[in-house]
DNA sequence: CTGAAAGCGCTTACAG
DNA sequence: CTGAAAGCGCTTACAG
């Protein structure tokens, strides 16, 4: 038969009726074993697969999850925690054959459009957010919407969104003690954009922290993740005077564009001034000297979302019932390397 | 209504047939521009979406594009070729509402498998087939399954498999001939994987330019695109006498670690050697020295091939007739920029 | 130009 | 345990 297979063919083919052949397929009662083994048999010669239309349509799931990104493509391309993430998210789904569905968005309000379209048109289950901005509109319009969702980043109040997030005060505190151990008292941060959540929280951590190793020059001017933006930061940094002995940079790309400054000037790295990145991508180590940076687990920080996700799609019941579970990850650590040494005055 | 709006529902609001909400929604002629101004009118302030799978059983149509990926994530990740790729699809894809699916896999086996079963779930209309190989099996076996697709690669030799590609030859004459007029003899060159199609073309391309040249110490050895390979290539042949005066590598992230092992070894660049990069993403202009490197624009390589891809699932007859098109894309070209410089002997 | 009906390929109560 | 039937929400010939 050149036509695809449907359960129709099998029905008949094993002298059953269609619900039987449902039924053996989805592993429910309502067949005898030996029936069940005999449909899974013809099934299987036959190379049938179940339409996703006709399933979707039926029992009212999509069988997919989305994600909409917001940020400029050469961000996306140019950081490689985002294909990080998507490859721990797209591990996790693909094992249970669920789709996810990509798109790159430019506004806040496209992106809740794409959201209410995917819903409406049932081609998602729910949506992984990411990037959670400080009084972020997703965490009320998203649930409002009835769409299920998990939200990558936080911790955020919220009853109905749950979340997966790690803690982001802990890692600014343990980078200016190690710098601070190591004799450097002038430090300077490139931040990343102020308003994204998690911004905020490393905006307070390292205040806190720098406050309480009484290191009162310290400073962070906030940049968009690219290089020349923390290009020109740093180039400032490295000219005022008496300048910076360490300048921590919140992700990969903008920490090896200000070596890059470094080399530049003439400013040996790390015996003149030592550099810590946020984010330990493969970039870290590409370098010389390689970047001192705080480790995490990318990778795991995205499976373990759509684990979520999907443990929620699988059990509405409990995910509509009670707050929203809030899963911490473990927290980022430090990973000293070649750009990080003892400060000289 | 807390209900979702079905055709049924505008219907009714109507007083006219599903059919004719049908014909109206879908701009096809069967209903009179009265009634259809009513029935969109009804539509709107309803807020009717269609349902993608009811759509997609009785069309039989996914509205939906598949993208396999075959790299390992890290290298996935590193590479701001494939975001800006997929950048580069999505946005043709959204603009004619097609969703990209996207999947990792690791095998050849896994993604045939993947094609197999998205075609046979009806999830997707088409695919888009990224890092042909030489030989690559998908050429035959994906037009085989019936599943339209496009080659993001080539020039392929296909009746049937339609392809979007680039020409590699030219940019490497372009390379050799720029190191040579800047009076390089001893150049070598740090190659993607050996079975990628496109590493074969450069392969003979830069084999033709040297030899054209009389550069006969000219070399290349493969390498996987990552960090720690290039630097371990980089560093054989810097520490070679007579070491190279140049260096070509053929992706980003190899140059990257290959000017780091220029660093590390206290080899200036481009003082006392050249370095030049494909694939010009932002990535090298984070450096000091920034990066000459053959730029091409990725995002319209993805966009182009999208739309092809669109273009032939508009009109089955035409590309089921005829040999599939085969559409060149414009070739790279040399940016120099900082770590290219003049020969010393 | 319009309506009533069948059909896409599944799932799922509901009877036997 | 099994079968016959209705239904999911659309599209599309086929009559009027």
């Amino acid at each position: 038969m050149t036509r695809r297979p449907t359960i129709a063919d099998i029905a008949q083919a094993a002298g059953v009726s269609k619900g039987a052949v449902s039924y053996a397929l989805n592993g429910r009662p309502g067949v005898s074993a030996a029936t069940r083994e005999r449909i899974l048999a013809i099934a299987t010669e036959m190379g049938f697969v179940p339409n996703r239309a006709a399933r979707s349509l039926s029992a009212s799931t999509a069988q997919a999850v989305g994600l909409a990104l917001r940020r400029p493509a050469r961000v996306l391309g140019l950081e490689p925690f985002f294909m990080e993430l998507i490859s721990g998210m797209e591990s996790k789904l693909s094992a249970e054959s669920f789709g996810l569905t990509i798109q790159l968005v430019v506004t806040q309000e496209e992106e809740l459009e794409v959201y209410r379209r995917w819903w409406a048109e049932r081609r998602v289950d729910g949506v992984l957010l990411c990037d959670l901005h400080v009084d972020d509109v997703r965490v009320e319009a998203v649930p409002a919407l009835g769409l299920p969702a998990v939200a990558v980043g936080g911790p955020i109040e919220s009853e109905r969104l749950a979340s997966v997030w790690h803690d982001d005060h802990e890692p600014c505190a343990e980078v200016l003690e190690y710098l601070y151990a190591l004799g450097h008292r002038r430090i300077a941060r490139v931040a990343g954009l102020p308003h994204l959540l998690h911004t905020t929280y490393r905006d307070s951590g390292f205040g806190e922290a720098a406050a309480r190793l009484g290191l009162e020059s310290f400073q962070s001017i906030h940049a968009d993740y690219t290089g020349e933006q923390a290009a020109r930061i740093t180039r400032r940094y490295l000219t005022s005077t008496p300048r910076p002995t360490a300048i921590v940079f919140d992700n990969d790309v903008m920490a090896i564009a200000g070596l890059g400054v470094a080399h530049e000037l003439g400013i040996a790295v790390p015996e003149e001034l030592s550099i810590v990145a946020w984010d330990d991508s493969p970039l870290c180590r590409l370098t010389h000297p390689t970047l001192t940076s705080l480790t995490r687990d990318v990778t795991a920080y995205g499976s373990r979302s759509a684990e979520l996700l999907l443990a929620r799609l699988k059990d509405p019941a409990a995910a509509g019932a009670g707050p929203a579970p809030s899963i911490r990850c473990p927290t980022a650590s430090l990973s000293p390397r070649g750009s990080t040494g003892p400060a000289v005055a």
